[in-house]
DNA sequence: TTGTATGCGTTATCAG
DNA sequence: CTGATAACGCATACAA
């Protein structure tokens, strides 16, 4: 076989440098070397454009100073900022993101961990929805916003306590009767604390609530129905509402438009999630903010340092509130 | 060295099969193997969790089945939407995409090309607005939006078509005096055409217009004074504005209903690209679609293709327009 | 400090 | 159709 595009090796670069091959690796990998000697080898590469093939780097240390992230897609823009700074992070270490779009499905999930096993990643990081996924062993493996075992450390930011943040909030706005909505009741994550952390504090406080569950499938005109059934006289019977993720309080308080209920007059509405428009911009409902930065923070100290088999199964980051004109403020 | 996490080999798997190295490989590989031999080995591998070595593989046949897709973030949800179709088209292909997240910043852009170049990766998508990217020679290379020389394939949307488009649209729809807002005048690339495309519409339709491009580093406040410029009696001089981007339209949203003007009932608004809000929901304005998931078809089958040198090289897409409620319909 | 030589896991060539 | 064996490019233990 004709070795093709593949360009000049160390040994080349050794031959015109008039080196040792073991030289030539030294100087590229930042070893002491002689000043005369690093300077003909450094001049020998340029002349011959070399770059170094990480191939046969990682064939020989078994090391890719690569971290795999799995996750849904870029589209939803809560994972979207999730991949930014997991990769900034991951940057900052001089590692590299191998990035894996599940696309929600199971199949993909596990494709995806054989072929990060096939590449030999230094570790996994995984936001999945899948029930039954099984964890390799035999690599550093972290989750977020998912508890599989105590082994797996959980990246999570505090979700019950955003949701007594939510009620406590809404309560300080004036709201006096609300109702928390979600979509997906089906799967127990992390995020699933949101309900028990506005429920937890609503009975603190003595304000009248109402649940509303939907299962994954169901269609979404189910809410709307409860938000029609929750009409007397033109008005809605609830003045506040906590929603799941921001963009179920977006569609919501869309819902709500359309039948004429007022935002944030007649109804107050905080999400959940933190999503800015185009990424930077104004938050799109109020909301209360995921601390992203420091998960992806944590997600990729944890799963580099999980030699140290000292790391917490558990890690809760908090969170914030923050105004995006649903609310009266 | 200990040979640390590194798991079982295909040696390991031919002597537990008690078969020939070059036998696993060709089971591995899918290839004409015996019936008795295939089943041997692939029971081997099931029994020792085998996995294997893609450093070993692209080592050997120089070859990694990997695209560098070059992006400022995934912040912006056009971008997000490109990785996202870029992805699936890759994998459709059995290809891997290395995402490189360039930040806007030249440097990172030289850097992941080099690392591009140490991981043997087989072309490099670029979506860059560096104006002395050196683009390397010896890998195939497509640009996004950027034509850097006719060696170097672009796949663009028909940028000068959509400006038109919009032009047309608003006069249908209309209005009969408009204005074109971008920002970012300095670097010549595809999409500045969406502005000789409306200008070119506008003096064919004999529409009065005006142009306001705002330097890149220019305060945002410029188009606010250019704006309030154009008050009259309380009412803005121009009934139809088209911006540059969706995001540059929804922030003069912002600004023209702070000033007290309605759309879209005073002015009517289109952007450009084609965002919808959380990713696949409401258009968040009125704007011309980019087909992305063609671009993204586009950018892979010519990065792949590139070995037949008859590839063109600008590729431009048709846009469409969608409403987003910033227009009358 | 520098040179030499070996092996990492794989594919491909060549005999059998 | 299968078995044996030689590279691929690099890091590193060891010798000089």
């Amino acid at each position: 076989m004709a070795k093709e595009r593949s360009g000049p090796t160390m040994a080349d670069v050794a031959r015109e440098a008039g080196v040792a091959l073991g030289t030539v690796s030294r100087v590229v990998n930042g070893e002491q070397v002689g000043e005369e000697y690093k300077n003909k080898v450094l001049s020998a590469i340029q002349r011959l454009g070399y770059h170094y093939n990480i191939s046969g780097r990682a064939l020989r240390t078994d090391r890719t100073n690569t971290i795999a992230f799995i996750i849904p897609n870029t589209i939803n823009p809560y994972f979207a900022l999730l991949v930014h700074h997991v990769n900034l992070a991951l940057e900052k270490r001089n590692y590299k993101m191998m990035l894996c779009f599940s696309e929600y499905d199971q199949g993909r999930e596990i494709e995806y961990i054989q072929m990060a096993q096939q590449n030999r990643v230094d570790g996994i990081i995984a936001l999945t929805y899948n029930p039954h996924l099984s964890i390799p062993e035999d690599i550093p493996f972290v989750t977020i916003d998912r508890f599989f075992s105590v082994s797996v450390p959980c990246i999570a930011s505090d979700n019950f306590g955003g949701g007594r943040m939510a009620a406590k909030k809404l309560y300080e706005l004036g709201c006096r009767r609300v109702a928390f909505m979600r979509v997906g009741s089906t799967l127990t994550n992390e995020p699933s604390k949101r309900k028990d952390g506005f429920v937890s504090a609503c009975v603190d406080l003595g304000m009248p609530f109402e649940v509303m569950a939907l299962e994954d499938g169901a269609p979404f005109d189910e809410f709307v129905r409860f938000l029609t059934d929750h009409m007397q006289n033109g008005r809605l019977t609830f003045d506040g509402l906590f929603l799941g993720t921001d963009m179920l309080a977006w569609q919501i308080c869309q819902v709500l438009k359309r039948m004429g209920v007022r935002i944030p007059e007649d109804v107050q509405v905080i999400g959940f999630d933190g999503i800015r428009m185009f990424g930077d911009q104004a938050y799109v409902t109020s909301t209360i903010v995921q601390p992203v930065q420091e998960i992806a923070e944590a997600c990729v100290s944890t799963v580099l340092s999980k030699h140290l088999s000292n790391v917490p199964s558990l890690i809760c980051l908090p969170v914030s509130y923050a105004s995006g004109g649903t609310t009266r403020e």
